[in-house]
DNA sequence: CTGGGGAGGGGGCCC
DNA sequence: GGGGCCCCCTCCCCA
């Protein structure tokens, strides 16, 4: 996953395991919108052309905007307006528009990308009276993802759950989505951020619960694989993916079968491989 | 069936 | 307290 691509100068405080391995960029900005991280956006017309025959590729849509130095596009502000039309550029909030140059504005808007349907549902979700979501409701990710935010969530609600939390001698934030409990408002915003998914791809209109998620996801357009491995030709978007990757050549691998002692390079495999019943056992 | 790559989610720590 | 960054993890897909 694209976690940490963005550049950062190591503190004193924390090593990273990685550091030896990185190639990266410093591909850092602001947001002029939000001051959040801006990255310039180089589309795959100069990475990874596409020949006549192959699918289509975002890139392909976007090619009209090619050479533009593209700003993310931050929709905390668009999504705090909004409603489906955040993802349509020639409607979203004009707060938000002037996140983009007018020339990116025109590009996008000249893109004819399918407007996304509108959703038989309300806000805030109706839950039952076990706080179960009723059936044909949208998942949090899915509604953010079509636009359907909370815009007018009522801010007092997570405060209401509050009060009514079963950990009285503490404080106690619960998510007014998916009832999770949180000891500190900080970290309630922070897995809210999980429902309302503010950072929108430019690009694609993918929506992603932070920034550097959005970052990351704007490599899969890019092609950028700012990660190489040091024991062979591979290259990687994705910093976990090179620390999986990693795994793969190394002659003990990180998980252990208990039964017969063979190792797999992720948890997964290692699940799979139990499961199987293919063990031979000890 | 197994190994591995690609993409993404989420919580915690630190500044 | 907010945001950036890190780590761990999962899921899907393909060879």
């Amino acid at each position: 996953m694209p976690r940490s691509f963005l550049v950062k100068t190591h503190s004193s405080h924390r090593v990273p395991n990685y550091g030896q391995l990185e190639t990266q960029r410093d591909i850092s900005g602001a947001c002029s919108a939000c001051g959040g991280p801006v990255v310039p956006l180089i589309f795959p017309d100069k990475v990874a052309p596409s020949s006549p025959g192959d699918p289509p590729q975002p890139w392909d849509h976007a090619s009209v905007i090619a050479h533009t130095s593209l700003p993310l596009l931050c929709n905390e502000e668009a999504l705090g307006a909004s409603g489906p039309e955040a993802l349509d550029v020639s409607r979203a909030d004009p707060r938000a528009s002037r996140a983009l140059s007018a020339p990116l504005r025109d590009s996008l808007n000249h893109l004819n990308l399918p407007p996304l349907p509108a959703l038989p549902m309300r806000w805030p979700p109706l839950l039952g009276t076990d706080g179960a979501q009723t059936p044909g409701r949208l998942l949090g990710a899915e509604r953010a993802l079509h636009g359907h935010r909370p815009a007018h969530a009522p801010a007092g609600l997570a405060r209401r759950r509050q009060l009514r939390c079963p950990l009285q001698a503490q404080r106690c934030f619960t998510c007014q989505f998916c009832d999770k409990e949180y000891g500190s408002l900080g970290a309630l915003k922070m897995h809210i951020r999980t429902h309302t998914l503010p950072c929108l791809c430019a690009v694609c209109g993918k929506a992603f619960s932070r920034p550097w998620l959005l970052q990351g996801h704007l490599r899969t357009h890019t092609g950028e694989k700012p990660y190489a491995c040091p024991h062979c030709s591979r290259a990687f978007a994705d910093r976990s993916n090179l620390r999986a990757h990693l795994q793969t050549h190394s002659e003990t691998k990180k998980y252990q079968c208990k039964r017969c002692a063979k190792t797999f390079s992720r948890m997964a495999l290692l699940a799979r491989h139990e499961e199987s019943g293919g063990c031979p056992g000890p």
